[in-house]
DNA sequence: ACGAATTTTTACCATTTGGTAAAGCTACGA
DNA sequence: TCGTAGCTTTACCAAATGGTAAAAATTCGT
């Protein structure tokens, strides 16, 4: 017997919770969880304050539901870390997707600096239920690598702290990259070049 | 003639604005300029609101005020690029003075980090009055420095945000990093050595 | 085509919040 | 000590905002 409490969402149903969560996505990463209001994410959304309330339970379901569903897309990247591979090469592929990501989801990216700015008001079980476990699992492969010889030692959880912010800043300070960076210069480009010798230097000793 | 339109500040608007500003620093800083009230600011200063309305012409004026000191204090350790000093030991020490005030000033971290999230609404002019010639010049500087081999080719811009962002973090994202940090062992202490070690073997090709 | 279920709109509401007017209080120079 | 300028409080207000009730419209299975 299927969950009585569950029934499947109908095509409207799936298509407005998409388009609301979108709008939010937009707005959120804009202004910050205060400084959004369900009016703007109604009117980007194209809908009625009420009727995104017929979808979402609140403007704090919303937020929680956009954290929970970007999580998964947010960690892909380290999952992918590959134990069988060689592990310079591994870690600096994953420089590069986490650049990736800051360049085509720069509001994900927003959106979850923002969280984890404010204390992490919404996102602290999320984040202690998977990437914590992720965190410590890829920490671990690091320091077996380590232990081979086949990386110099050095704290993996520094190293991912490195990767992490030195990736995210062209997201989430976007604002002052642009303002210092000249425009005829391709930003990602250079910062994929810069980055890749950083991490490959330290890397290789 | 002293200029009219200035009045030197009595002693109690010297304590008070002082007092203000410091309470708002932590309001702004935990709850970024929206989330943030003139309620919370009053109350961690021990004053009434319309007091506070009457040392500042408002919230933006507060907010404004906060910013733009700060600024000053945020830049002194990239003003401090010594030309005359060796390429690779004064970039490492600016390394160690902005991890420094990532430990020293969290908050003050997390008031610009918040701002420039946010798209800098309140500081772009700061912005391009102060740290836009102030990045301009001491680019120029390490490209000197690279012009004469002193120091391995590289793009100035995209190391300083690597230093920017590498530092910072441990202050803007402290909730993540005290979540994934184990609590036995020296946060700090820790990323010095990491980051030391990671600009050094950059810097030193 | 018809009735039930789902979706959307209209008309509200209570609270929060930035801000103000004006009266009252305090410090301080003459 | 007295008057004035500077400081603080009390009592408000208008707008913004998250949210709700219920009627109206629409969709969908039969």
């Amino acid at each position: 017997m299927p969950d009585a409490s569950v029934k499947k969402p109908s095509r409207i149903q799936q298509r407005n919770r998409h388009t609301i969560l979108e709008a939010a996505l937009e707005v959120f990463s804009r202004h910050g969880y205060r400084g959004a209001t369900l009016d703007q994410i109604a009117s980007e959304a194209g809908l009625s304050k009420p009727n995104i309330l017929y979808y979402f339970d609140g403007k704090a379901d919303i937020h929680v539901t956009l954290l929970s569903q970007l999580m998964q897309t947010w960690l892909d990247p380290l999952v992918e870390l590959n134990p069988d591979g060689d592990p310079v090469e591994e870690i600096l592929a994953y420089v590069q997707r986490k650049l990736d990501m800051a360049q085509d989801f720069p509001r994900e990216s927003r959106l979850f600096a923002g969280e984890i700015l404010q204390g992490a008001p919404r996102m602290r079980p999320e984040l202690e239920a998977h990437l914590k476990p992720l965190f410590n699992s890829k920490c671990a492969l690091i320091r077996t690598w380590i232990a081979q010889d086949r990386l110099p030692p050095l704290d993996p959880r520094h190293l991912i702290f490195s990767i992490w912010a030195s990736t995210q800043h062209y997201a989430d300070f976007e604002s002052q990259v642009s303002l210092l960076m000249d425009d005829s210069t391709n930003t990602f480009e250079g910062a994929s070049k810069h980055l890749q010798a950083m991490f490959r230097s330290m890397l290789t000793r």
